[in-house]
DNA sequence: GGGCAGCCTAAGCGCTCGCTCAGCTTCGGC
DNA sequence: GCCGAAGCTGAGCGAGCGCTTAGGCTGCCC
């Protein structure tokens, strides 16, 4: 799974659940473009232009071009939220939840970086209904991974100064990978989520 | 110095080495609307309203919108190169350098985060040669930190798997400060500094 | 086979963008 | 007191933007 979705244009089934088929098209048009040169410098000619059509078919699914970046990243945050939730409710210590949650989000933020870029830094070209909802949405992630920390710090598997401090430093990390992350660079999907795995148990202080 | 440079208008004393004083308040004028909407979403007549002038004051000193970006990117850039060498250059133990180095990096990130968000994130609004030589001075921040992980490691005080991954994860780590980072919020820059210069140090594995 | 959704295009509207230019004011040097 | 340079403005150009509209082409139900 991880390493299955890759260059750009594969991660479309990421987004099956969309329809029609012309709309999904659109959609995944708009996430590259997007992800390549930002929201604000992408044209709604552009991405129709990706998607093989005229100008004027996008307005047919969609009512403006701040509707797909709503859609994209409601839809990527969901996807978020249920990784997280995936790796905090499974059965294992707390440290082995941390690396699996870790491992698995930072694995969706190189494998799927196009859109994950598009997800956690197009935020701000957001309405401020469709901003408040999506911070919701990150709320709850920051609730799960906070989460583990706490049931880790019970356990006394974890040595932690400060707890919100800690919890966001883990989210940053695994965030910014989406910034710097390149399929053309030195390392896997596979091997960044391994290595900051490790990282995040050192940052909490997990016995080794 | 780090809690004296706050609200977005008030850090404007940095680009002190910018003249004539019209070309300096059409800069800083620059870095607060690209803070706030980034590059593309933000016109020069905005620039210019902000700066007091009328939209075509600001080509008798900037020969185009791009070269104002150019222009606070790499003076941005050399700044924090500039942190990252003191840090690294001072006395002390590996572990006492790789502390002030990124509580510095923090703190500045986090003070002077209009001028930081503009300078980390709007990168790729950059022409392929200007791209170019920012990307230059980058690879040298990442050898600063890099320089002191591998005195750490040839000290015995620290204990890293992957020194280019780890210096990597340091980086991003502190310059994702930029993106999430609020006065309004619970933290200082200093506190988020020590809390930071803590992590790092676990990361790194250095002995308590 | 006629009617009617659903989907799409060609054309283009109104607007704002980055940027230019002719001309005005200010001011130091002589 | 005149001059040229420097700094700035008002008006506006050409281009490209997000989005709309009128109309055509399917394919499916009766």
């Amino acid at each position: 799974m991880s390493t299955a979705e890759e260059t750009a244009g594969g991660e479309t089934q990421a987004w099956g659940e969309v329809t029609p088929d012309a709309a999904r098209r659109l959609l995944v048009a708009a996430v590259e473009a997007f992800a390549e040169r930002g929201y604000h410098a992408t044209t709604t000619r552009d991405i129709a232009g990706r998607a093989g059509m005229s100008p004027a078919a996008l307005y047919i699914h969609y009512k403006t071009k701040e509707e797909l970046l709503h859609r994209i990243s409601r839809i990527g945050h969901e996807k978020a939220l249920e990784i997280l939730r995936t790796a905090s409710r499974r059965e294992g210590t707390a440290s082995e939840r941390l690396a699996d949650a870790v491992g698995s989000f930072v694995r969706w933020h190189a494998g799927g970086r196009t859109t994950a870029r598009v997800v956690q830094y197009e935020l701000d070209s957001l309405g401020p209904d469709a901003r408040a909802e999506i911070l919701a949405l990150r709320r709850q992630c920051d609730a799960e991974v906070r989460g583990i920390i706490e049931d880790g710090i019970a356990s006394g598997e974890f040595d932690v100064l400060d707890v919100k401090g800690t919890t966001l430093a883990v989210l940053s990390l695994c965030i910014d990978v989406a910034r710097w992350f390149s399929l053309e660079g030195r390392w896997t999907p596979d091997e960044i989520g391994a290595l900051y795995a490790d990282l995040v148990l050192r940052m909490v202080g997990a016995a080794k």
